[in-house]
DNA sequence: TGCCAGGCCGAAA
DNA sequence: TTTCGGCATGGC
């Protein structure tokens, strides 16, 4: 890896390029907003920056300190994604598809974060699951002014927990709110408890986390793989089926990968862009 | 207008 | 254990 700054940019490059676009839009997260000039604007943990890609490499509003303590860890600066991709090509239709989400990278977002947004995420679309957590962020979260922007960190769970579905008409959720404020009581009573969630082997936490009201299979392992990015984490139940149609050849060994995880973003962005 | 979305829950078979 | 209707809402 190396890092590079210029005009108060970082510039970071290492063993795969970076796709800004492929990364905030394969569905992974829900925060990242496009923004006129193609680079996108966000908040993680509170702190906003703009993030773009130039030649493959990382372009971060930040400095190097900043770097260290979120940005490296949160876009999984120090993983090798070109290997991890090139391992997925044992046939055309893997090949295709690690070669078309080659600049995702499989980002650590914060678990309390993730849990909400795929909760919500729940027999809904992208667009409208973008638009309940800018709502929700907009309510309850902290204003932050960026760039002549004011950007909404997520709220925490603490202001969550106190609302009632009243609170929260205005998000337009429908059923899945009491499934949000229910989920944020849990976190403030430590009947969920990320940091010992992230110790636990997959299937305890999956077990773990789906103790939760509106939290099934799916839910869980999203929030498995992008919350506490475990890459073992696999809905082969549930839409991978979809996948599977599309593919005659032999999922087992996908399946039963490490990096089972991230073979399904890359499988589900490339189905969705040319299948959907 | 009608279908369906990156589901989950609970009842019934 | 599997199947199925209901659930809120709104993109397309």
């Amino acid at each position: 890896m190396q890092i590079t700054m210029q005009d108060n940019q970082l510039f970071v490059t290492g063993s795969s390029r970076f796709s800004a676009r492929q990364t905030f839009t394969c569905g992974q997260c829900f925060r990242w907003t496009e923004q006129p000039d193609g680079s996108y604007l966000g908040i993680v943990r509170g702190l906003p920056a703009r993030v773009s890609d130039q030649d493959g490499a990382l372009v971060l509003s930040s400095d190097e300190q900043q770097f260290a303590q979120l940005w490296r860890g949160y876009f999984d600066c120090d993983t090798d994604y070109a290997a991890i991709c090139d391992s997925f090509a044992i046939d055309a239709f893997t090949a295709a598809a690690a070669d078309f989400g080659r600049g995702i990278r499989i980002l650590r977002q914060e678990p309390w974060e993730a849990l909400c947004t795929f909760i919500l995420s729940q027999c809904n679309n992208i667009p409208r699951i973008t638009g309940i957590v800018d709502r929700l962020c907009t309510l309850l979260g902290e204003p932050i002014s960026f760039e002549q922007q004011t950007l909404y960190a997520f709220p925490s769970p603490e202001q969550l927990a106190i609302c009632t579905p009243e609170d929260l008409a205005s998000l337009r959720a429908g059923y899945r709110t009491p499934y949000l404020i229910a989920a944020a009581q849990a976190v403030c009573s430590g009947t969920v408890d990320f940091s010992a969630l992230s110790r636990m082997d997959t299937d305890a936490a999956r077990r773990e986390i789906m103790q939760l009201r509106g939290v099934g299979r799916k839910v869980a392992d999203c929030f498995l793989l992008f919350g506490l990015h475990k890459l073992d984490a696999f809905p082969v139940d549930t839409w991978m089926k979809k996948v599977a149609a599309y593919y005659s050849g032999d999922m087992k060994q996908f399946i039963n990968s490490p990096y089972a995880g991230v073979y399904q973003q890359y499988f589900f962005f490339y189905t969705r862009e040319n299948f959907s």
